[in-house]
RNA sequence: GCCGAAGUGGCGGAAUUGGUAGACGCGCACGACUCAAAAUCGUGUUCCUUCGGGAGUGUGGGUUCGAUUCCCACCUUCGGUACCA
């Protein structure tokens, strides 16, 4: 071969790995451990993407380098396969999504396997395979027979919550359950009917079923993803879309939220991350006060971190979707607080708590008591405050509480300030802490002090308690869709819930005919035809989300063979938690709780040895797309081109790049696109159609992918690996351009050059390599090593550069050098490195090779240049042996006449001499 | 809005703990080789400049002998915001 030639080089070293199986990982104690994990590809239809390998090859290039330094790696990858394109492609076109989903995987596979990661291919996962979704099934299971003993900490079998109950009843019982669950006895448990048991122990299990807000869209008749509506329409079609309650299961994570929030401490995450999960779980303490509706026998009981506030409640607040807004509206106001209640209750949460200019409410026309001052204050109903969090109600406090202000100038209500020096203060909220005023019995205490006055007082008169809060809150496990793992659930006719025996698992996903929910607005899987539990008991309708079987796929991929269990004793003991877990941020509050939560309860329950799953966490920034889009007007089937879309009302909707060509959309193509476009009006811009351009993350339903396959082809695997590692560092995002890949193929064209000449002759000497040669060789090795460890690799590419140049230009071919440089090198370009490894006469895979040993006696330096300052700027340069003391330096420096002449003859201020590094001299 | 991150030449980025800002690469310009082109190699390339020098790491302040790095305020972009995965 007389030049590098890729394509001949790649796929026979790819399937020369295929063949010998060299990844293969199986358990030995007798070696060190290490897991390399990559987040769980969904397998678009589009296609890997230019993003996903950016994660991908960097802990491919770890684990190749740790496979090297002599550890036994488990680099596993699998397919999180369930999910909503494919679904979405069924509806569109009648395919069973298993079908649309096994050509993705097939697709995929051949791209992972294309850029040449060193992946275990017997551990593959798949979440849509019965054998594995089998225990997604069992897991779930095991929630629903495990209760949370909160004096523990820690899950337990449900049996053992019966056996308290038998003996004392559940007054006494410290555990995570439902708000509201009543008091009973022994006697009373025991004289509860069988349903009536079973009801109150769903109150308790760690997944029970509860009503849960959904964004129906009655005219797809269908549930949409938060991600499919837009501004109350739905992305597909603009249709509106409103909230609606639906009977869900549920995850009872917050029982878990202590823990969760408590071991981010021993984790090796980065702080932005720990930070993220911090406030999602929003710990807080404060207090419940409750207030006395004037006229009514109700009591509303709000959530307060500052208490010590209450004198300078002025009006209180109530959700509008809470339970008793109706009952507490008075017949005068009936009609406008219902227009607002049904206003309210279609916009998003997000919308609601995004939208602080737009300030709306209104008075319900009920008056609530404030219990320290006996005072009357109005209750009214506003969109700020919302039903999920603390009670749904809040006291108002406008002179500390900003969004309280902003509402109670903008109706006029009282603003009655509590804090000294607030006083004179037009917005009295800028000072939310200090000596408390106007407030009765806490008067002149300071904020901290009085917080604690307030609780003890409510707690001693029965009117609130210490109450610590949380944020988080128990996540909806049910989607009303088809591509998904059934919940393993049967029902009796008394409406109780049953699991599916263990030993019947996996409960299969049935045929149905369409992919679209019933007539009567059951999910998909009330299509199948004689779905029944022993033909007679129906089945739970609605399928498990995304996230249940990417909760704990990196456990299976220990041991995916296993029909006994999820996971072998002996593989989970030997593998343990994942060493190094590779992956983006966007994870951070769904996929990296939830896996979090499943896997400390696996813990618990004695299943797993390890409570958290991910020992080490790096957060690989996003190769971000250019997606484009066209402005649809919002009652009209009629598009306008992007430089007239501030004269219409219109939405913004996502448009295939590969239909538009600089920015400018081809109509034909966009009718053929959708269908439902085809008799869609165009408005035109100087007789062209323009599109918006946006850059943001890579996705199918953005429609902005871009795959490695054509790079690939051109320039060739090991050429991708190193380009992209050289964009810059994995944490950073930046939008996917190929303007650099060019000099990553003179690289490796010329590393190819030092092994031959250029009529393609083998020319490696066996020469001894000269101490200029070593010193480039081990600059390299140490740089690239510490680099692998920070996982800085982009900066490796530039070393490997230099390293190459150099011995370019030192005309280096000998084996001592190149051979111990190939080594080093093949991590990141392995393809190149097995070709020329082999033609140095190995006959075992570089894979095995140990990695060079760096030696610093072969870059010892004995003097440094300093860089001279006068006053901070650069203005000379001189070198000095390292044996030379500062003094000496000093004396020298002052001596030199370009110093001399910028410091005018006067004597230095000051001269700071930093050893090895810098010469300051201030005059 | 809230939570998190980022911002350095024409472009991607480098600068390990507060110590020479712009490594490495792309692009561009010029040169060599060539009938010519490609490829390759070499030189130059932050901006301004009266050629002395001056300015400069999103903006405005601060700490320091010295700040891309630390502190305060702000701007812009990206990710998440509970049914995308």
């Amino acid at each position: 071969m007389a030049t590098y030639n890729h394509k001949e080089i790649e796929p026979k070293w790819q399937k020369y790995w295929d063949e010998h199986q060299v990844f293969r990982a199986e358990v030995d104690p007798q070696k060190p451990k290490f897991y390399v994990l990559d987040m769980f590809p969904y397998p678009s239809g589009a296609g890997l993407h230019v993003g996903h390998p950016l994660g991908y090859i960097a802990s491919d290039i770890v684990s190749r380098f740790k496979r090297n330094k002599g550890y036994n790696v488990l680099h596993p990858m699998g397919f999180d396969a369930f999910g909503l394109p494919a679904e979405q492609y069924a509806i569109q076109t009648g395919q069973h999504p298993a079908i649309t989903t096994e050509q993705n995987i097939k697709r995929y596979k051949e791209q992972l396997k294309g850029i040449g990661l060193s992946y275990d291919w017997d551990k593959e996962v798949q979440t849509c395979d019965p054998k594995y979704y089998k225990w997604t099934q069992w897991i779930f299971e095991q929630l629903f027979k495990s209760w949370y003993n909160r004096d523990k900490q820690q899950a337990e079998p449900v049996e053992t919550l019966t056996a308290i109950f038998k003996k004392e009843g559940n007054a006494d019982v410290n555990a995570a359950c439902d708000e509201g669950t009543p008091v009973f006895t022994a006697e009373e448990w025991k004289a509860m009917s069988e349903a009536d048991k079973q009801q109150m122990l769903l109150k308790y299990r760690l997944t029970y079923p509860a009503y849960a807000l959904v964004n129906w869209c009655p005219a797809l008749g269908t549930v949409l993803a938060n991600d499919e509506v837009k501004d109350g329409f739905s992305e597909r079609g603009g249709h509106p879309v409103e909230r609606k309650k639906m009977r869900q299961w549920m995850m009872r994570i917050t029982a878990y939220a202590d823990r969760l929030l408590d071991n981010l401490q021993k984790l090796d995450w980065s702080e932005a991350m720990k930070e993220m999960q911090t406030n999602w779980i929003g710990k807080s303490y404060g207090c419940e006060l409750d207030f006395k509706v004037d006229s009514k026998d109700i009591t509303l009981t709000c959530f307060t971190t500052r208490p010590d506030t209450v004198f300078g409640v002025t009006y209180m607040v109530i959700a509008p979707e809470h339970e008793l807004v109706r009952e507490l509206t008075t017949p005068d106001k009936k009609e406008e607080v219902e227009q607002y209640v049904k206003k309210a209750s279609n916009r998003s949460e997000r919308e609601r708590m995004s939208e602080v200019k737009a300030i709306s409410g209104v008075f319900t026309g009920s008056y609530v008591i404030n219990p320290f001052t006996d005072e009357k204050v109005p209750l009214w109903v506003a969109d700020y405050v919302l039903a999920g969090y603390g009670t749904g109600v809040v006291m108002a406090v406008p002179s500390s509480d900003d969004r309280d202000f902003r509402f109670a100038r903008y109706y006029g209500l009282p603003i009655r300030r509590v804090i000294a020096g607030t006083e004179e203060l037009e917005d009295p909220t800028v000072k939310k802490h200090g000596k408390m005023i106007n407030s009765g019995f806490i008067n002149s205490m300071e904020s901290e002090e009085a917080v604690q006055a307030v609780i003890k007082y409510a707690e001693e008169h029965g009117i609130g308690r210490a109450k610590v809060n949380y944020k988080i809150r128990d996540a909806v496990f049910s989607r009303q869709r088809y591509w998904g793992e059934p919940v393993p659930v049967y029902y009796t006719d008394d409406g109780i819930p049953h699991l599916v025996p263990e030993d019947e698992l996996p409960v299969e996903l049935p045929p149905v005919d369409e992919y679209l929910p019933t007539e009567t607005g059951d999910p998909p899987l009330g299509r199948a035809k004689d779905w029944k539990y022993k033909g007679k008991y129906p089945y739970e309708l609605t399928t498990m989300p995304g996230w249940a079987g990417s909760s704990w796929y990196f456990l299976r991929y220990m041991d995916p063979h296993n029909e006994k269990a999820l996971v072998s004793a002996e593989a989970v003991k030997y593998w343990n938690s994942v060493d190094l877990y590779i992956g983006g941020t966007e994870h951070a509050t769904g996929h990296l709780l939830y896996s979090r939560f499943w896997n400390n309860f696996l813990y618990d329950r004695g299943y797993i040895f390890h409570d958290e799953p991910f020992q080490k966490l790096v957060n690989q920034g996003m190769i971000q797309g250019r997606s484009n889009t066209v402005y649809k007007l919002k009652d009209e089937h009629k598009f306008v081109s992007a430089g007239l879309k501030d004269q219409y009302d219109v939405i913004e909707l996502h448009v295939d790049v590969n239909i538009v060509h600089n920015d400018k959309l081809d109509i034909e193509a966009f009718k053929k696109w959708r269908p439902e476009y085809a008799d869609a009006e165009f408005v035109m811009e100087n007789g062209e159609f323009k599109c918006g351009v946006l850059v943001e993350k890579m996705s199918k339903s953005k429609y902005n992918t871009v795959t490695p396959d054509a790079m690939i082809e051109k320039y060739g695997a090991d050429n991708l690996r190193m380009y992209e590692m050289f964009l810059g560092p994995i944490e950073l995002s930046k939008p996917w351009n190929t303007h650099g890949i060019d000099g990553v193929a003179k690289f490796l064209r010329k590393l190819w050059g030092l092994f031959h000449d250029e009529k393609g002759n083998f020319i490696v000497t066996d020469e001894p390599a000269r101490a200029e040669e070593h010193k480039v060789l081990h600059k390299t090795i140490r740089k690239v090593e510490q680099d692998i460890e920070n996982l800085s690799f982009n900066t490796s590419v530039s070393e490997f550069m230099i390293c190459v140049n150099e011995l370019s230009r030192l005309g280096c071919h000998k084996r001592e050098i190149l051979e111990k440089l190939l080594i080093v090198l093949s991590p990141f370009a392995p393809h190149i490195s097995e070709e020329l490894w082999s033609k140095l006469g190995h006959e075992k895979s570089i894979i095995f090779a140990s990695y060079p040993e760096f030696n610093p006696e072969y870059i010892k330096e004995d003097e440094h240049e300093y860089p001279i300052m006068v006053n901070g700027k650069l203005r000379t340069k001189i070198k000095f042996p390292l044996t030379k003391n500062p003094k000496e330096i000093e004396a020298e420096v002052l001596e030199n006449e370009v110093v001399r002449k910028w410091t005018d003859g006067k004597p230095p201020k000051k001269v700071i001499v930093v050893p090895k590094k810098i010469v300051n001299v201030v005059v």
